[in-house]
DNA sequence: TCGCTTCCTGACCATATGGTCAATAGGAAG
DNA sequence: CTTCCTATTGACCATATGGTCAGGAAGCGA
């Protein structure tokens, strides 16, 4: 292939690249709008208007709004569920939590409009997603369940309900992008700076590591 | 009208009476239907399905759906801000914070739908209450900052950053408000029973006075 | 160039929804 | 009873919105 042509290829597109760019730039829009408006008050045109694409091609690559807004709880759910790696091959649980912690926490800050759909989505109650909940999430909750009870048979922390303490990692990681607005203006209208961040996760697991008797 | 009328009526008013009922059950039926469908997702017609009035109606006690809504939310923030006298005149953590879970939880147990309404309306940029969070949260937020300061100073819990523990305490008590439907359906479906909840409130308690050397 | 498929989009439609209004009922004061 | 104010409500309207469609543009293999 010559160079102009391999240009003129990226610049115009192959139907393939044509196909997953515009899904990727409808996905990101709608990821906000849907995380800033809600289900009910996000509407397909300000979604399109923020693509930069007219409304009919939306539909063109998602018939429905709703298909779309699956889509968008989907891709959030495996980022979610990829932290679970952190958990996992971890001796004990300063490196498993803590590393678990971490992982969330850049989630919050790297996808907070994910963060929001899915808030707001469970919140709903869970009206798209509750298959997943009930299958996949709750596996993996049982999974992690698991892995914490034998580190309280092996005396590596005190027995705390692993239950709890999941919902209470879950519960403050996930609060500093769901509720990052508060925060902020909680932080005189100023978004955490990185050395706040790296506070807030230092903070976090400091308090959990140290609460359920590990440290 | 004379002014002892006026008085008369308004006193012994059967009126106001209607009024004031009126208003409360369009307000309880708003938070549940706001907190399940979202501002965007809500309809004047729902409402007043669920409240047993014709729609009309309630237009004539609420001009517009955001004059509702805001009561609504204001109404939350109210409750919210009550649960802070827990803090107050405590000796030290273990008592402050100890009384501040158990009533913030007793909350997210009494008003889930509320607690809602509340979340999303600060995920979505909080455009109706701004004013409260710059206000009446940041004040508030600073009198307690205070508080654990004093606390840390007088050696009765570990130097942790106030503002972090903050949020920690409001992220793990009204997560099991906002994600109820989330940690009933990771309860075998069911919802948490009474002893549930005193575990959970007590695991929560162990946790962060654990986690801040306060025990 | 030709034919096939994918992609694009303005115009359009059916419906849902927030909000209005005029007419009416009903209790209380005089 | 009359008057006045509040409360009630069915009918109605303007608008916004999700979704459709037909026709055309553009890529691509042969």
């Amino acid at each position: 292939m010559t160079e102009t042509a391999r240009i003129s290829r990226i610049r115009s597109g192959r139907r393939t690249d044509i196909r997953q760019q515009n899904e990727r730039l409808i996905l990101e829009a709608a990821e906000k709008v849907f995380a800033e408006a809600g289900f009910g008050g996000a509407t397909m045109q300000l979604i399109a208007d923020m693509a930069g694409l007219p409304k009919a091609n939306l539909h063109y690559y998602f018939p429905t709004k709703e298909d779309l807004y699956r889509r968008v709880v989907q891709n959030i759910f495996e980022i979610w569920l990829d932290a679970a790696s952190s958990f996992d091959a971890a001796a004990g649980p300063v490196e498993g939590i803590g590393a678990y912690v971490e992982a969330k926490m850049d989630i919050s800050r790297r996808h907070p409009h994910g963060s929001k759909v899915w808030a707001a989505e469970v919140m709903h109650g869970a009206p798209v997603i509750q298959d997943y909940l009930e299958t996949t999430l709750r596996d993996w909750t049982e999974g992690r369940i698991a892995v914490i009870r034998r580190w309280i048979d092996d005396g590596k922390m005190a027995p705390i309900d692993p239950r709890h303490l999941l919902y209470m990692l879950w519960a403050t990681t996930q609060h500093y992008a769901d509720f990052g607005h508060q925060i902020e203006t909680l932080n005189a209208g100023h978004p955490l700076t990185d050395a706040q961040w790296r506070e807030a996760t230092e903070s976090v697991k400091q308090i959990i590591l140290r609460g359920i008797g590990a440290l």
